[in-house]
DNA sequence: ATCCTTTCTTACCCTACATCAATTTTTCTC
DNA sequence: GAGAAAAATTGATGTAGGGTAAGAAAGGAT
C-alpha cells in the first residue's frame, strides 16, 4: 500500500491538505495497473474498495437473469469508479467491473476513507461534492432514459463523452443506451446518410 | 425563518448536535405547509433551496418538448427534495415540484447548508451519507431501467414502496415507470387475472 | 500476407408498448 | 346525493426497437 503524496493534487485536484494529512491519505491508496480486458471487481465479491482511475477506460456493467449486459457506466481519467451501492453498504457486488482500455487506477478502500473524514474535514467535502456530481449525473441520464427516444439518447452521449465513444466498443454502448447492438447500428446509419 | 430546535430530531435522525450547533441549524430552517396542487418549485426557477418532507407526499417531475411530464421522484415522510442538479449548482430548475397529498415540509437553503457544514462536520456527515444512499437508489432506478420490462419494474415499484403507491394515481406511477397510463392499465389487469 | 476472431451491418419478421378514441369508474363539489 | 370533472379502463391499430440469422469489415496473431 502507499503512493507518492504528488500524485494526490491529481487526484483531489485544488483541495489543500497539510504535509501530514498528505501523508496520511497517500498511505491508503493503492497503485493498480490493468490490462484490457482485467477484471478490477467482479459481481458477488463483497466490496471494500473504491477506485480513482488516471488513465485508460473502465466500465461497470451489471449482467441480468438472461445473460444480457447492461452498461451502467464508464470511466476514463479523474473518475472514481465502484459498485457504489455495494461499496457504501460492504456488501456483494450486483455488477463487475472490467478494463476495456488499459489503465492506471489508485485504490482505497471505505474504511479507509471513513477514519480519513474524521481527521480531514475537506477531504469529507470534496467527495460530498463528487457525490453531487454523480447524483446529477444519475439523474439526468434517468430523465434522458425516461424522455428520449434511442437516437436522441445516443446523440446526446455522442455529444457529452466524445473522448469515451473513442475508447469503447459499439456495443459497449449500446448496452449503456439500453438498446441491442442492431439497433445502435441502424441508428448509425440513419445519422449518417 | 427558524424552526423549533425539537424538530431536528426528527429531521436528522440520531445525528448529535449541540445545544449551540442546534440553536444554529434551527434558524436557517423554515417550515411550510402545502395543500394538494400547490407547487414548491417552478421549473426555470432558479434552485436555491432542498427540502425535508415531514408529512404528506409530493413529486419532481420533468415536463419535456411535446409537453410529457416524467415523474422522478416521490417524497413521503423523512425524504429530501428538490432539483438537485440545479440545487447544487444554484442554476435554473428543469423541473416541478408538485405536492399531491396535503403536505409539512422544511426548508432550507444550499447557502446555509454550506456555512453550516463548516462548523459542523456531522452534519455534512448526515448529507454525505444521505447522498450515498440517494446515489444508490437511482444506480438502482438505471439498472432497472435497463434490465427490466414494465411489468417487472412496476411489480417491483409496488413492492420497494407500498407506502407510496397508496398516495398516488396510477398515471404518476406510470410516468415514473416510463410507461403510458393505458399500458400500466393493461399490467395491472393482467396482474390482478 | 493469411487465417481467425471479434465487431459491425443488413434483412426479415416479431413484440412490447404507444397512440387514438371511446367508455366506464372514481372522486370531487356544491 | 346529483352532476361534473378527473382518472382508469378497454379496444383497435401503429411503431420503435428486439430477435434471429447471415454476411461484411476490421483487428489480431502467426
Amino acid at each position: 500500500m502507499s503512493i507518492d503524496t504528488s500524485i494526490l493534487r491529481e487526484i483531489f485536484n485544488d483541495t489543500p491538505f497539510t504535509r501530514e494529512e498528505s501523508i496520511l491519505i497517500a498511505g491508503k491508496f493503492e497503485k493498480i495497473k490493468l490490462k484490457k480486458g482485467d477484471t478490477l471487481l467482479h459481481a458477488d465479491e463483497v466490496v471494500y474498495n473504491q477506485y480513482y482511475v488516471s488513465d485508460g477506460c473502465l466500465r461497470t456493467y451489471f449482467m441480468d437473469n438472461s445473460g444480457k449486459e447492461h452498461t451502467l457506466q464508464f470511466a476514463i481519467k479523474d473518475w472514481w469508479i465502484s459498485d457504489y451501492t455495494a461499496f457504501f453498504t460492504a456488501t456483494k457486488a450486483v455488477m463487475t467491473i472490467e478494463c476495456i482500455q488499459e489503465a492506471t487506477v489508485y485504490k482505497v478502500s471505505r474504511t479507509s476513507m471513513e477514519s480519513l473524514y474524521e481527521g480531514t474535514p475537506s477531504l469529507e467535502t470534496f467527495f460530498r461534492k463528487k457525490m453531487e456530481k454523480a447524483f446529477s449525473a444519475f439523474q439526468k441520464r434517468i430523465l434522458f432514459s425516461l424522455s428520449l427516444t434511442a437516437r436522441e439518447r445516443y446523440t446526446s452521449f455522442i455529444s457529452t463523452y466524445p473522448n469515451i465513444e473513442q475508447s469503447v466498443k459499439n456495443y459497449h454502448i449500446a448496452s449503456y443506451l439500453g438498446i441491442t447492438t442492431e439497433s445502435l447500428s441502424r441508428i448509425r446509419k440513419e445519422i449518417t446518410q
